[in-house]
DNA sequence: GATCTCCTCCCCCGTGCGGGGGAGGCGGGC
DNA sequence: GCCCGCCTCCCCCGCACGGGGGAGGAGATC
């Protein structure tokens, strides 16, 4: 059965942006719209959604509150995908903190977008790109630890595939990577591909920055 | 006429390996050894070396100190480069802030060796991998703009250049930066090219950590 | 016992990447 | 005038990278 979707923007434009993308595929669906976080608890009661594609920044109530609301009221909630203009909202720490499972930016092209929604549908965290840096505020002054950890937790990777990011954000190979872990690199490949895909990463440059972005590896 | 390079560290199985790697190449000549800080300024100002490979940690008189008093007493001062064991070695700052060229690690390949004294010798820095980026605690408050411009003259990088590591750290592949920039991908390839050479990383990779540990771009 | 996750390793394949060259135009400095 | 730094674009080439599959073993869970 085809990924279910609710969206939830208060410009039309965008609503229609994002049902043209993703009902061009067969296995997602949109079953509904709302304009409004207020109009979103009743609809995701009655339409049962997945996904809920909900933008932060809108009137009445907004995508952080919206977010907590849902959570707090219906049981079995939709995984939730926040959308944004902006790669460094404000209202996207908000909405993270508040229990949002990924962010996706307006602006994305439509593949990553499909990919987006697939993704927290299968229950992967989308934490790339990665304005999530402060979640290492969140967690006191003790470094980087209990924030990595965090990180970790959030985009659900494995101890290994953590292993396999920390190397690849000190600028080793794959090679070196195996080397250093005493595996093939055939395995270190299956890591960093686990890991591309978990943060919504393109290549291993951009996992790098979302390490660094989220506080997983601190500059010193 | 070939690089002449005066090699300063107390252990002398340093000093050996050093000069053993480097007098492999036919444009490079060791023209003198001391083990301690405080046998460099004289042998200097008697030798008139292109690069002095300087070891940080020092009885007497350390790397730091060497580096401010060669700076401050000799004329036309040769080019600096400090070697270290650790990566994060405090002292490495130290010498950097002091006005050092470069860094060099213990563990390198003897082809980066040798590749890092060409590169000071031709007035290049090389300031990765780049326990740099306390630079920006030294410019204040104001965030990563003075910061970035400091490390923008320290790595000579050009305007041009700048702005592509900027991209690069954004995740942009060279096809995009061309785009951004309305130039063709050779052009930037070229300047990514400058990039890798000057801040002696070896991919993009290594290079967008260099610009995060640096401070040259800030989480956030 | 069956199932699941995780780690491990293997195949094929396309391509973006980076090194090695070279070269022309343009501006400023000597 | 000349030279030099910078930006621009071009060639060839090897390889690491990343996507697409599949598969076996260890260990935990039910």
């Amino acid at each position: 059965m085809p990924v279910t979707v609710l969206l939830v923007d208060d410009e039309p434009l965008v609503r229609a942006g994002l049902r043209a993308v993703l009902e061009a595929q067969p296995d997602i669906e949109v079953v509904g719209e709302a304009a409004d976080g207020a109009a979103v608890i009743p609809l995701v009661r009655r339409l049962r959604p997945d996904v809920v594609a909900m933008d932060v920044r809108m009137p009445l109530l907004d995508g952080i509150e919206a977010t907590r609301a849902l959570l707090r009221t219906v049981g079995a909630p939709p995984k939730i995908l926040v959308v944004t203009t902006f790669e460094n909202d404000e209202y996207v720490y908000g909405a993270l903190r508040a229990g949002a499972d990924g962010f996706l930016l307006k602006r994305a092209r439509p593949a990553e977008i499909v990919h987006a929604v697939r993704l927290v549908a299968e229950g992967e965290s989308l934490l790339f790109p990665a304005s999530v840096r402060r979640l290492a505020a969140e967690y006191g002054d003790d470094g980087g630890n209990r924030a990595a950890r965090a990180v970790l937790e959030r985009a659900r990777l494995t101890e290994r595939e953590g292993e396999v990011l920390r190397l690849m954000a000190r600028g080793l190979t794959n090679a070196e990577i195996a080397a250093r872990l005493v595996v093939g690199t055939e395995t270190v490949k299956t890591h960093v591909s686990a890991v591309l895909a978990k943060l919504g990463a393109r290549d291993r440059t951009q996992a790098v920055i979302a390490a660094y972005e989220s506080g997983f590896v601190a500059p010193g």
